[in-house]
DNA sequence: ATCGTTATCGTATACGTTTACGCTTACGAT
DNA sequence: ATCGTAAGCGTAAACGTATACGATAACGAT
């Protein structure tokens, strides 16, 4: 019997085990420093199955009806090549002995799936459940199911993702990338290949994909507009990452609202970070120093929105009185603090479900549009602001 | 060529085109009221793929090389029985023609495909999201891919789910129930085959599947004798389906602690209901008209809890001063609201990864220990109770 | 010289399904 | 009587990978 060799010196001697991760052993050279795996081998994997427990096949049926498997797939797919009495003893067959196709096996010759990849950067974040919510909500109803990554908002965890879904077991792929995803060569490298890709809400505006967004410049514009009605002259603002289109479009409305009423633009007031609890509160402490001092704050998300306001009540600063306060996604945590947030409703189920029928419809056609869509929003005036 | 033909009446005259679902052209027949389907012929599907976007296999590799598919299976496995210059130029040789392995191919033959499923009741709801977020993040680690179904709290859609996820495409399954489900013969039938079941969070104890379920019954004792401290003697309680563990457990705790103190357990105190905001405003109405007053109520969720103090304070029911609320779940919403929510923490999110490692070491094992397992909690003390 | 052992590789088969193609039979048209 | 056509079925190949088994050559031991 062969002795486990380095694949890197050829050595035998000086080879560790280190654990066994998916079913393989692994092991590392200490000669050479170096990790490598090797699947175990089925007979140690103590499956008791010898026969009975393994499911029935078409062969079997086959068998027991005495036909070509050709016979059973023709009953079974309903083709019409095959006489109606056949079918049906074949198909009651099939039903007695409880029958489950094999997927795997259809997947295989039939080079689908039936299954969608989603990466997303956290499930603990409500307008990210919610949205995936709906993208699952889509998938089923079309026959899909839907495989979840979480990337942790971590650039490279999105990059291990992908990776990770791309090996023929999804037949599209849904993302929306990482606060922090600036650069997007991760993405160029799957684009054109056999499955297609579909960004939602937070997209990159310069890759030939599909897009499926929120509408953040105009939801951008009717908050400004709104808060400079209300006088408000020195409006903060929390974006994410630059690269992304969602900073970039709710900036843009941010800007063309002020430009508009001559408000100069202040770089203070403008803060790109990801938008962790201390982070947050360390650029509202920022601000709150500044003289003149600010009159409004418009936050990326409601969670931090929400807590914008537990801070501002902390501080003995009135809200809205002295501060006004808008969120973005219509949470259902807007609706619970008090003083009730004001927010724009990103109609954040709808963008699950658009991107889901999207991509669906992508693969169903084999043709990928390179489709920008829009979902429209709209702004909910509770207290706050 | 042959024309469809109606499987149930032969004919092929009144048949209707009714959609297309899964790639399958569903097809109705107007004489005798039957529907089918068949799966639309490749030749129709509009790839533009002759040879080239395809992926590269390991007969290519072999071919490239001038060896045998074996030889190329045993260096990208890292098998001893090969040469290690002959296994280094492979590997070099894949690398360069970007090589990724078929992961259907592999599972059909493996009989394993590293992929788990989850089906939980929502995605809309912080608890399951959070759970969710475990069950991925530890499945990630360990190199498993996540399927999630929602059965969107309906019975009939859980027990589709699981006949969609057992075909074959999942190593094994995660379930919580629906908050209706009272029957469980949906999942007796698949115990005992290849793929492990797991149930978390709600569970039924009559089962053989194993369990991870957070400190019902430990969690209900200690709010209601914190309660009792308090001086309330008239304590209502909202429960899901009574087939639940869930259910039952927390009535458990809730009626030790009165029959301790000798306080008779009122029926009327007790609303075994979904949680939907109508069915919970009722339920707390029906307790407000009632002689003498409740004065305090349990909830089944943070979420029906944060609902119920809006609901009496806009009833001008003073919280906690004549009725103090508990919830279960420490979610975020209950730090928000004002009076800030007392609840009982689950530990939501370790819930989803004891389950996880759980399944997952039963795939590895191959065994089945009916493992139940309970996950601490602790009492987090705020303004409502 | 013969045998056993080991290293290294290939052949063939298996996993479960779909489908291109070919074969037979029946039947109506010429 | 012959041909064409269609119905109904089977054979075999294909999808991409893993592995049991066999084959060969080299080498040392007896």
């Amino acid at each position: 019997m062969a002795r486990v060799k380095c694949p890197k010196c050829n050595k035998v001697e000086r080879i560790l085990k280190a654990g066994i991760v998916r079913n393989k052993q692994r092991y590392y050279c200490k000669d050479c420093n170096y990790h490598f795996s090797i699947a175990v081998p089925k007979k140690t994997i103590g499956r008791s199955s010898s026969k009975e427990d393994l499911q029935t096949s078409m062969q079997d049926i086959a068998k027991a009806a005495g036909v070509s498997t050709t016979t059973v797939s023709r009953a079974l797919n309903n083709r019409p090549d095959i006489n109606n009495q056949t079918s049906k003893f074949i198909k009651e067959l099939a039903l007695a002995m409880n029958y489950q196709p094999n997927m795997l096996a259809q997947s295989l010759v039939n080079r689908s799936t039936h299954t969608l990849g989603v990466i997303i950067p956290s499930l603990e974040t409500t307008i990210f459940s919610t949205m995936l919510s709906g993208i699952q909500e889509v998938a089923a109803l079309a026959g899909y199911r839907v495989n979840i990554c979480t990337s942790n908002e971590k650039h490279e965890t999105e990059i291990a993702n992908i990776q990770a879904l791309m090996n023929n077991m999804i037949d599209g792929l849904l993302i929306c990338h990482t606060i922090q995803t600036n650069s997007f060569e991760h993405i160029r490298s799957h684009i054109g290949k056999r499955i297609p890709i579909v960004q939602f809400y937070r997209v990159a505006d310069n890759l030939p994909v599909s897009q499926i967004l929120a509408d953040d410049e105009v939801g951008a514009e009717a908050v400004t507009e709104y808060l400079v009605k209300k006088g408000c002259r020195r409006i903060a603002i929390v974006l994410g990452s630059k690269g992304l289109s969602i900073s970039q479009k709710r900036f843009m409305g941010y800007q063309n609202v002020l430009q508009k009423h001559n408000i100069k633009i202040d770089e203070k007031l403008i803060a790109h970070i990801d938008f962790t609890l201390e982070k947050v509160v360390k650029a509202v402490d920022n601000w709150l120093k500044l003289k003149p001092g600010i009159d409004a704050i418009i936050s990326i998300s409601d969670k931090s929105a929400v807590q914008i306001i537990r801070h501002l009540k902390e501080k003995k600063v009135a809200v809205p009185g002295k501060i006004r306060v808008f969120g973005f996604g219509n949470e259902f945590v807007g609706e619970i603090v008090d003083p009730g947030l004001s927010t724009f409703d990103t109609n954040t189920k709808r963008i699950g479900e658009e991107a889901s029928s999207l991509i669906i419809e992508e693969i169903i056609t084999g043709k990928q549009h390179l489709t920008k869509k829009i979902i429209p929003g709209k702004m909910i005036l509770r207290k706050s602001g």
